[in-house]
DNA sequence: TGAATAGTGTCTATGAGACATTATCTT
DNA sequence: AAGATAATGTCTCATAGACACTATTCA
């Protein structure tokens, strides 16, 4: 933003704000999608998200508000974070329109949104959106790619996982999220361990017990650490050689 | 961006692409800021950057080109990546702009930017900025704060490191951005042996030899990797406790 | 009692870090 | 030869992963 000679005057946008909500469902991974109800890309799968109410709305507010009304969500109750800014100029046919994406992670909910303003919201398998089986509207594709890999990525070094839980939780439903995001199978009795050694991960929550068939397993609540060090590392998959070369 | 029922319009707004260019000089990890020459904060270091430049400009393009027009610098030859949006409301004085921070790295150049048009360009040690001895315009303390914990990150888990080298350089010479970025001291003879063995990260270039007052050294190119597996771990900090609790 | 899930013990191979040693150049 | 930097060797300790085993509940 340094000055500039001239008296030229630069051209103002819209600006959008797009939400990639996350979250687990019966161990399968979901993000929330909204039909469009208008044209462009109407009846196709989209991102929850509108445009900035006013000038005087930071980005943040924006975010939380869409989640509002678009996914009745309470959003200060869960993780939400901003991915990027997404500005391609042919990526809204109607004009240029600048997207801010969130990425939002809640625990399970009971059921999708219903009976709410947000209608026509439905979780789907992230799975199936990346293989690209269900076609979404604009450049969403792309932002929920990024938003998946910033999650997978967060898991490791962040204590994000503990997002997809709700206040308390239990060892393993923590390790399910891992195999979830990561599409990776561990070893319950290693995870168990190695979990409770990063300092400020989780933390014992009371001697609650949850009702399951087997033993009850201990809750825990998340720790106060904003870095896991040492990091959760993420399972070698020989079978596949990708990512690196 | 679903539909929304009503006719209301939404505001414009200006949106700015700001610069933040990281790279090495004489082992000491600096930055580039500009004196801005008109109000607001006139006289105050900032950050390289301007406006979009017309509808159609994609923002990576607006990158490249206040790359080139503040800073002489040919933004396609080095790394160039987006950190994030920033829309607080009262960031700019003058009115609602919303700005899309850049991070990119070069390697150590000849020379500050001199006799270009960037003539009010220089190079800023990182430290003296977040110390908070160089007083910024507007936000961008905070972006610069955003982008050097997005490098420190980045080096652990990507070949980061090598865009702040040329073409080709020693082992040595990448250790020091490793001590120069996260200022820490590594010792020479792990460091070696273990940025060979991640594969992909760097490469044997022929065997031109630098020149130095003890034994040369063998010269490197990066390599095709574009994560490092097994990362390059950050040596434990333990004198003092921080980021974690 | 058996099935199911939770939690502990133990072994081993690998890798990180500490640090001695050797190699190859310039002056 | 001295000094300097590059490269290799070796040791030790910690830990990640594999997997046997014990514990505690419900049906």
């Amino acid at each position: 933003m340094a000055d500039t000679a001239s008296e030229w005057e630069p051209p103002a946008l819209l600006v959008a704000v797009d939400l990639v909500i996350l979250t687990l469902r019966g161990s399968v991974f979901h993000v929330l999608l909204v039909e469009r109800g208008i044209e462009p890309f109407q009846g196709r799968q989209a991102l929850p998200g509108g445009f900035l109410n006013h000038e005087g709305e930071d980005l943040f507010d924006a975010a939380l508000r869409e989640l509002k009304e678009e996914a009745d969500l309470d959003g200060s109750r869960f993780h939400l974070e901003q991915l990027g800014a997404y500005g391609a100029p042919g990526r809204d046919p109607r004009g240029r329109v600048l997207s801010v994406a969130y990425l939002a992670i809640t625990p399970a909910l009971p059921e999708p949104v219903a009976g709410t303003d947000a209608a026509g919201a439905s979780w789907t398998p992230v799975e199936q959106v990346l293989s690209g089986s269900v076609p979404l509207a604009f450049d969403h594709l792309q932002i929920v790619s990024d938003a998946v890999e910033r999650a997978r990525s967060k898991l490791e070094h962040t204590p994000l996982a503990t997002a997809f839980c709700g206040a308390t939780f239990t060892i393993a439903e923590l390790q399910r999220v891992y195999e979830a995001v990561w599409d990776v199978r561990m070893d319950e009795r290693n995870f168990y361990r190695k979990v409770q050694r990063v300092p400020g991960f989780i933390e014992p929550a009371g001697s609650n017990r949850a009702v399951t068939r087997g033993r009850p397993a201990r809750m825990f609540r998340a720790g106060p650490a904003t870095a896991l060090l040492p990091p959760i590392t993420r399972p070698e998959v020989p079978s596949r050689p990708e990512e690196v070369e």
